[in-house]
DNA sequence: AAATCTTACGGGTGACGTAACGATC
DNA sequence: GATCGTTACGTCACCCGTAAGATTT
């Protein structure tokens, strides 16, 4: 499972369907509906009921969601953490080189 | 990025060195070097402070090393939470078709 | 028929391994 | 010179796109 499994998914969860989720994340629908027939059997269930109108979350899925969400955004943090403190470490260094303080 | 470059990381971080974080995982040290270098890359910055005997993390590895760890406990638990309600979707499910609750 | 998801098939990027190099103790 | 990390290079998996098929309204 990889973080591309989980924004694949978050997209079609939140866009009821597979083709505006495509749109959306700017590939197209084959690709992104084997990343998701990938994740669901990595994970031994299916996470969608897929109606030719709508696509909706089985339960597993709906909690999947909730869990998702958070990693995505853990990640998220993560990434800003370290560029924040690459900053101010970048600042440190060049004032260090410069002028000390 | 993606929880490869974080899982890599913090074997690097945790074994402290790229050639014995490389035998854990099971992969070789070129290709660790240059998914680290990668993530260093798009973080915009170095995570290790590279030494011949040690490899030591930089202040902003620090920082980033206890998120990257949040990333890879909440995606096993989002997995956990799937695996657990898919099992009890398959269970329901056959109890349904069997005989109710 | 129109919209949706899936299956089938090729291509190109990139993750990986092997080999050679550089540097430090 | 032994150990570590990096650079160079080739290969193969796999992610992605195009095309065709299946299904439902």
């Amino acid at each position: 499972m990889e973080l591309r499994h989980l924004r694949y998914f978050v997209a079609v969860a939140e866009e009821g369907g597979f083709s505006r989720a495509a749109r959306r994340l700017h590939i197209v629908q084959p690709t992104l509906s084997m990343q998701i027939r990938d994740l669901e059997n990595e994970l031994g269930g299916p996470l969608f009921d897929r109606g030719t109108r709508r696509t909706r979350l089985t339960p597993a899925g709906r909690a999947f969601l909730n869990e998702a969400r958070q990693v995505l955004g853990q990640a998220d943090r993560a990434q800003n953490v370290a560029r924040m403190a690459l900053r101010g470490e970048a600042g440190s260094v060049r004032i260090g080189l410069g002028r000390v303080r």
